[in-house]
DNA sequence: TCTTACAACTTGTATATACACGTGTCAAGA
DNA sequence: TCTTGACACGTGTATATACAAGTTGTAAGA
């Protein structure tokens, strides 16, 4: 896979593990983008585009007239906004999780979909997945990976980390996607795999992925037990 | 208060009107960067800064090589993402909506808050009010605001737009929040004011709101009725 | 016919320069 | 004592230039 070496990406890594591991502390100032351009060998407009990216990720607060505070924020959970596969999450975070699959299969797709624009005869291989964390069975996974670009996924690969397969093996470049989210009742097969009672909910997301050149490669509905469920968000405010 | 007039976002805004109105199509290529450098008089890098705020926000997908696509993306939902206040969703949406203010009035900061670094003794207003959109109670808004730099909240300002007030009138300028979203059993009050059944459970989104300097100034805890959760978000993957 | 190479376009990255503008300090002056 | 203004230093915006690299069409060549 083809990887970004750009000097602006190289120092936006470096700043944010030097903010990682505690040589730039939060509430204190980054050193001033001059100095950095000393420090880093690289025009003021590369730290400034490194410093941005910190910026959008709500890592640092850039001020007019003064520079750049290191903020406190640390995130643990579930992240909805983002595209982040299970396997990151959990090497990120120490979950103790783990993943059983329960169907592998090629299938058509579901209402839901046709419904936003997925053509009627598509072709997908229907994936279901139930993530265990700490043994106790929390997200139930349904994915759609559309065919043309992929034709199937091999069970070994979907229990690892799909995204590793996609990416890595079929080369593929993720690039977006679109999430919804509603609270929902639950069906008999996801009262049954999460453990819910009649008045339990369910936290439904249901996600389209997109890549690089626009294509669609894939659905996702996710089922989430109510009380397992919790996520953080930063965000800014956008005065467009 | 401050407008940001600056080309970039003039042009950002420009082109952000012409999608919206047809000019340019979803599934069409935007005029490529040297085109929009010529029709604006900016330089190229000025343009560049334009269009990816137009990338981040997932109205255009930028692809090396070829140009940049409009996407086909439409939210009409409580943005959980992103920092808009209720005034302004309902403006932009025709949602039919209403305030009422329930509650004004000084108060200390709730136990959730204190556990997150909030001084014991911090002064704030209490703010209490519920929305109700197309006729029915579907949210309940508890702020609250922090003195300094808040003294006291108009109640005609809270009931037409909290946002409207602390940046207009106050002066303050509103940079980034924190939220938190879980599913939760509805207390007493919470029942009674949205009309909610023993078997209802509700939404909370609890958030923290910060200023350009970093002062925290606003605490908010955000209850909806279930039925009436849904949000739309739309993310980028990020390898960092 | 098929392949290769090139040209012409696109966006991506990096640099140097200039000035605008917000913040804080400190000394001169009323 | 208080205010003002100059200055240093910070980030914000805009420009011009250069080259890297992805995409596509076309013409040359086998």
């Amino acid at each position: 896979m083809k990887v970004n070496r750009s000097k602006q990406l190289i120092i936006a890594r470096d700043i944010i593990s030097k903010i990682k591991y505690g040589q730039y502390r939060p509430g204190t100032y980054l050193p001033s983008e001059n100095q950095l351009t000393d420090l880093y060998g690289a025009s003021r407009e590369t730290i400034r585009k490194a410093l941005n990216e910190l910026n959008d990720l709500g890592l640092i607060q850039k001020i007019k007239g003064k520079g750049s505070i290191v903020l406190d924020i640390q995130r643990y959970t579930f992240p909805i906004s983002g595209i982040t596969s299970f396997k990151e999450l959990n090497s990120s975070q120490a979950m103790n999780a783990q993943t059983k699959v329960l169907q592998n299969k090629p299938a058509s797709v579901p209402e839901y979909f046709l419904a936003r624009g997925v053509d009627n005869d598509q072709r997908a291989t229907f994936l279901e997945r139930l993530r265990i964390v700490n043994g106790e069975p929390s997200v139930l996974d349904i994915d759609y990976l559309l065919d043309p670009p992929i034709q199937k996924v091999p069970t070994a690969e979907a229990t690892n980390s799909l995204y590793e397969y996609l990416e890595g093996q079929l080369g593929l470049r993720i690039s977006y996607a679109t999430k919804e989210v509603t609270v929902e009742k639950p069906n008999v097969e996801q009262k049954k795999l999460l453990n819910l009672t009649d008045r339990d909910m369910v936290v439904a997301v249901r996600s389209m992925t997109y890549l690089d050149d626009t294509t669609l490669v894939q659905l996702t509905e996710s089922y989430h037990r109510p009380d397992k469920f919790k996520f953080t968000d930063f965000a800014r405010r956008k005065r467009i």
